[in-house]
DNA sequence: GTCCGTGCAAAGGATTTGCATAATC
DNA sequence: GATTATGCAAATCCTTTGCACGGAC
């Protein structure tokens, strides 16, 4: 159940928790604005402020729980962390994310820390194009 | 002269543009905040508001000029576009960018994009991590 | 009952915009 | 001289915070 997702992270298990973690497993869409949420939310009747979305989402990031991104946009958007990393694919038309790994990538990441004598704690890989569905 | 760049770009060539051009090419550390670029015309005695900062870079962004880029921080970084895409990596104690390319991931990238049905216009691909000054 | 969480409204930081003035061509 | 830029202040957008109340344990 998610109740025990939010007493591992530390966290009383309230309604606005429960319902912004389900918001996040159920979305078709798996990258979604504070205000996405806030918005199915008011659609489901909820009455949950602003303030508490952004709150409850910025303890998921801190709890581990969520990754928030910070795409080309201008709002971060907000996803939930399975524990395998992977980057994204950005359609610059419908805005839809998918994801992928690429090992040969990360393979070459890690050297490239090596040669640069960078400790890498994280990276962020982004590609920006027209997805299948928007070329048509 | 910075004065034909500005001229191709179709910018009238004023007073802040030249001297915002010219910061972006002497400035020791390639990637500058609109606020960055404000202070050091401050200190020359330049006086330029931080509107003009703003729209000037915003300016040369849309004419190519320079890049603007969202890493993980609160404010936008503009560097100069020099034409060969690069990819960074960013120092999270000191704040430091560095640059890379890597032909292995940029022909992975390619193919990433092939077998996604995805039409790449642009990709950002940011290291994050402890730079080797830091380290120490 | 204590303590933490929430709602609301106000504050905050980065960035943009409206308007009168000043500069470029 | 006409048009485009600039400076300033106000406005805007996303996000965070302060505070009094309500709910979790």
């Amino acid at each position: 159940m998610k109740d025990s997702n939010l007493k591992k992270a530390g966290l009383k298990v309230t309604l606005p928790r429960l319902k912004i973690l389900q918001i996040l497993e159920d979305a078709k869409e798996h990258h979604l604005s504070a205000e996405d949420v806030y918005r199915v939310l008011a659609n489901a009747g909820e009455d949950i402020g602003l303030a508490t979305v952004y709150r409850v989402l910025t303890q998921f990031q801190e709890a581990g729980l969520v990754i928030r991104h910070n795409f080309e946009e201008e709002h971060a958007v907000f996803e939930l962390d399975h524990g395998e990393h992977h980057d994204h694919l950005v359609c610059v038309k419908c805005g839809r994310v998918d994801e992928f790994t690429d090992n040969v990538i990360e393979k070459r990441l890690h050297e490239v820390g090596k040669e640069t004598q960078f400790m890498i704690t994280d990276h962020s890989l982004n590609i920006y194009g027209i997805c299948g569905g928007c070329q048509k």
